[in-house]
This record gives structure tokens, C-alpha cells and sequence, in this order.
DNA sequence: AATTATGTTGCGGT
DNA sequence: AACCGCAACATAAT
């Protein structure tokens, strides 16, 4: 499900509803959903939220972190008494019976608030991190999409350097992170690009027009408040919008946005990749 | 009823 | 080193 938009909508939520809480216990129902030890968070308050490409990283007043990672599948869901009680919304009821058969790990956050980890197909996690364990994770991942160190001369370079399609090549967290499978299909479509172009046929202009594609359907995406395919959700449960503008994820047969063709659906390194061939070239 | 699909990433092998 | 295929897992759709 989520991809930089989503986890950026989920972090700004829980930037304003976590600061302050103290986690007074989790349950971890799910064993692989959790690492580290949990006698370790407890009774440790919350700083801070913030997000590095697909990584939510919750701040501990002892300098340790809870790093999270969504994967396909996974929600971070918050209620506390306004969300259980009065500010609840009759298409939301099954927040309130969290937790539910697919929350993995859960934390009580007291006076009725908690947080919700939930996630189907059990690829995410929740990891108690230290500062060099948090940083050892985060080198993992190139910079940002929409960071600024990610230029037109980065991202050309990079490119220069593979012969694997565009669409891969922009969906590999070593050269940016950020993209996921809905996005990455939108910007080539936005900046007129093939997805089986290898990488290293790209103009440097083709380039900069891709990288400028990429950060704006994210932009997009976050002021959307994410794409809600099926499993994501903000934080207090409510769908993305994102989904409502897709210029070709998911719209096989329908027509281009910018041609008009009918758009086609074909697999592409393991993964459906939607793109127009009348004006992606 | 078996096969195929799904928003992510990491591994093992060429 | 680059690259490909598949695996992790649950569930819904064909």
C-alpha cells in the first residue's frame, strides 16, 4: 500500500497526536511483526514523528527510536477517546474494535488512547532501534525523491549507469527512494516516458523531465492525502484521495489523460506497469 | 478449485 | 557489480 505519499499523510497525522504520550505497555500478538525488546519501550514517552523514504521512525525520550515499516499492507491507526466516543464516524466502526484479527502489535498509550499496528500479509514490522541501529537501517536507502540533494545530475548519472528499464530503475531505492509501483507508473506517464526504455537511453532533458514527473505525483499524492488502493488508511481510518486522480495506475482500457488512448496493462519486471503507448515513448 | 493478482523489499544465484 | 527471479504472507478475484 504505501509508498512515500502514505507514509508522509500517516507521519504528519501522528506528528500531531503522538508527542507527549507515554507508551505505558504493547502486545504483541504477531511475533515477526515486532523486534527488540519490548520491556525496553515501555514507560517511554514520545518526542517526536518523522519519516526517511518509506520509514516511520517514532522518537523515545531515551534517545532509542520504534522504526516502522509498512510494507504492502500495513496501518497505523490511532484512537483515543474523541475518535471512541463522540468524534467517531459511522463508516469508521471497525476502528473501534481494534484490535482486530489482522493488528500484529499494539501500544497503550493511556487515558484511552492507543496506537494500532495493523497489517495483513505480515511483511511489516516495528523495530526498537537505537540511534546507530536507526541510522545503519536509513543507509540502506538513497536520498529522497523529493529531497533536494536528489538533482537532475544525480538522477542522470545514476541512470547512465544501467541498462535495466526506466520503470525499474526508478522504482530501486539505491538510486532514490520514495516511488512505489502506483507513483512510478504516473510520473513516466506524466513525462512522456516508456517504461521499458532502458535506463542509460535517456536524455539528460528526459531525465530531468522524469525526476521533475516524480516529484510532482508525489507532491500530488501527499496534498491528496495518499492513494487508498485497498488497504491504506490514515491514521484516524479515513481513505486517501490520491486514488480518485491516478493519471494510469489501474486504468487499463481507459483513456490517456494527455492522448487519449486507450491505456494498456502489462507485467514488467514481476509487477503490472500501466503506461500509454500512444504518447509514452 | 487452482491460478493469479496485490501498494515492498531482500536474498540467493547467474 | 549488475541483474533477474522468487520469496516472505494473506486474501480476493478470475
Amino acid at each position: 500500500m504505501p509508498e512515500l505519499p502514505e507514509v508522509e499523510t500517516v507521519v504528519r497525522r501522528l506528528q500531531q497526536v503522538l508527542p507527549g504520550k507515554t507508551i505505558n505497555s504493547l502486545t504483541v500478538l504477531k511475533e515477526k511483526s515486532f523486534v527488540g525488546d519490548q520491556f525496553l519501550v515501555m514507560e517511554k514517552t514520545i518526542t517526536e514523528v518523522s519519516r526517511r523514504a518509506k520509514l516511520i521512525r517514532i522518537h523515545l525520550s531515551d534517545s532509542t527510536s520504534l522504526l516502522v515499516h509498512l510494507k504492502m499492507t500495513g496501518q497505523l491507526i490511532y484512537v483515543d477517546d474523541q475518535e471512541r466516543l463522540g468524534g467517531g464516524h459511522p463508516t469508521l466502526d471497525w476502528v473501534q474494535e481494534l484490535p482486530s484479527n489482522h493488528t500484529r502489535v499494539w501500544f497503550d498509550l493511556g487515558s484511552h488512547a492507543a496506537l494500532y499496528f495493523n497489517d495483513q500479509r505480515i511483511f511489516g514490522w516495528v523495530k526498537h532501534m537505537d540511534e546507530e541501529a536507526v541510522q545503519r537501517e536509513y543507509a540502506k536507502y538513497a536520498p529522497d525523491v523529493i529531497d533536494d540533494v536528489v538533482t537532475p545530475d544525480y538522477f542522470f548519472s545514476k541512470l547512465q549507469r544501467t541498462a535495466r528499464p526506466i520503470k525499474v530503475a526508478i522504482l530501486d531505492s539505491k538510486i532514490m527512494s520514495g516511488l512505489g509501483n502506483i507513483y512510478a507508473c504516473d510520473a513516466l506517464n506524466l513525462a512522456s516516458i516508456h517504461p521499458l526504455r532502458p535506463g542509460k537511453s535517456l536524455s539528460f532533458e528526459e531525465a530531468e523531465n522524469l525526476l521533475d514527473a516524480s516529484k510532482q505525483v508525489l507532491e500530488k499524492g501527499i496534498a491528496l492525502g495518499g492513494a487508498t488502493i485497498e488497504h491504506f488508511r490514515h491514521v484516524d481510518g479515513f481513505s486517501g484521495d490520491y486514488q480518485k486522480e491516478v493519471l494510469v495506475y489501474g486504468r487499463e482500457g481507459e483513456p490517456c489523460f494527455n492522448c487519449g488512448s486507450a491505456l494498456v496493462k502489462e507485467k514488467i519486471a514481476g509487477r503490472g506497469t500501466y503506461y500509454c503507448s500512444g504518447c509514452q515513448k
